[in-house]
DNA sequence: ACCAATGCTGAACACTGTGTCTATTAACGG
DNA sequence: CCGTTAATAGACACAGTGTTCAGCATTGGT
């Protein structure tokens, strides 16, 4: 369902990768309207019919990139409801890499962070939904509030997503990274860091603490 | 060791303030030289004789935020070789509670991200030097690389953070907070998620996996 | 209390980039 | 093939930048 017309299609998929590599050379707000168009090699009248503004051209490249992630996990979903098979963790991982400088220029927050905290928070409600399915599914009572637990979860997730896409020559495969990501994520720092058996001092959990 | 000129001192304070509060009501490109220094009630050619541009001042804001931070927890650092006391963290919350708004300015990544990436990379460095210290001298073998594992942890705690600090009422002491976070770190997703014992399924940790 | 040094100021300046518009030419799909 | 839609160059007013300068006011040191 994209646009009918062949030209239209064309010139927006130059403006995106125009802007995508643009902005991971030279940063966001060292990019004009101007520079994109020149490399896209269209005129800068164009620019102005398809978007208002520079902002509007990143928003919709961003989303664009969502719904296409999302189209791509929405089949694995049910299947965590059951066990933690890291599968989703996976497919977003693989989707990167195919998309690698759009979540280079997402993950190091250009464009004033908004693109950062747009695909942080859809993570964030997304992996919030399948906790709670998932405590619903076992009849399991969450330690830990599961709003907090996603975020703390995604915002570990991408730090590691990035460190993986910035680091090269590749340090691992996609399956290589989301394993080691879950082990450590499941388990816990203190067996990441190499110690065994349980971590010392059970410290109070919630706001009930005396 | 501040600037002696009482002017000078004064000035770039009304600047810092003037800053942080226009961005967190606009967004930091919503923001201009005139906007920054209307609110602080001073003539635009005075901000350019301190600063060259928007971008330095709070270039200039944001480093002066970590040397507080780093002073403050110096002090803490020696005793975290010898155990999992979760001090940092919890001198981390109360610093950004004491500067929240500051705090929510760069977790937000305004600026083009620039100021949370400088952020998170010295909190990165910072902690990946207590992982290996700790690690040296406990004399245990990490079962993840420790740049990474510092990433993940930093990733964690900025997410859960902002999360606090966004979050209206206060829904926990800083205490309460680490506290909670530290569990979650430390003991892992499967253990927050409400499930005893060890997680299924012992994913590969590493690149050497077949 | 003084005063040389320094900071603050408003006004004017050239300049870059924005967003809009229009008339013209080219490409499209049915 | 033709009516419709997209691309384009050029001109426009405008907002914000960063610099300069001559004046005035505040400062810290003596």
């Amino acid at each position: 369902m994209p646009t009918t017309d062949r030209r239209t299609r064309r010139t927006r998929g130059l403006l995106r990768d125009a802007l995508v590599s643009l902005v991971l050379e030279r940063g966001y707000a060292n990019v004009t309207v101007e520079d994109i168009t020149e490399r896209a090699d269209l005129g800068r009248a164009t620019f102005y019919s398809h978007y208002p503004d520079k902002d509007a051209l990143l928003r919709h490249v961003v989303t664009e990139l969502q719904e296409d992630l999302d189209e791509r996990l929405r089949p694995l979903v049910p299947a965590s409801e059951v066990g933690f098979t890291g599968k989703p963790a996976l497919e977003l991982f693989r989707h990167a890499r195919e998309n690698r400088d759009l979540y280079l220029l997402i993950l190091r927050g250009e464009g004033d962070g908004r693109a950062l905290r747009q695909f942080t928070d859809a993570r964030t409600d997304a992996v919030r939904a399948v906790f709670t399915s998932r405590a619903d599914h076992h009849e399991v009572t969450p330690r830990i509030d599961l709003g907090v637990l996603a975020r703390a979860w995604v915002g570990e997730q991408l730090a590691v997503l990035r460190w993986w896409l910035e680091t090269d020559p590749a340090p691992m495969s996609a399956e290589e990274a989301t394993g080691m990501l879950q082990n450590l994520s499941l388990r816990g720092r203190y067996w990441a860091n190499g110690f065994e058996g349980d971590p010392p001092d059970p410290a109070p959990t919630g706001p009930e603490s005396p």
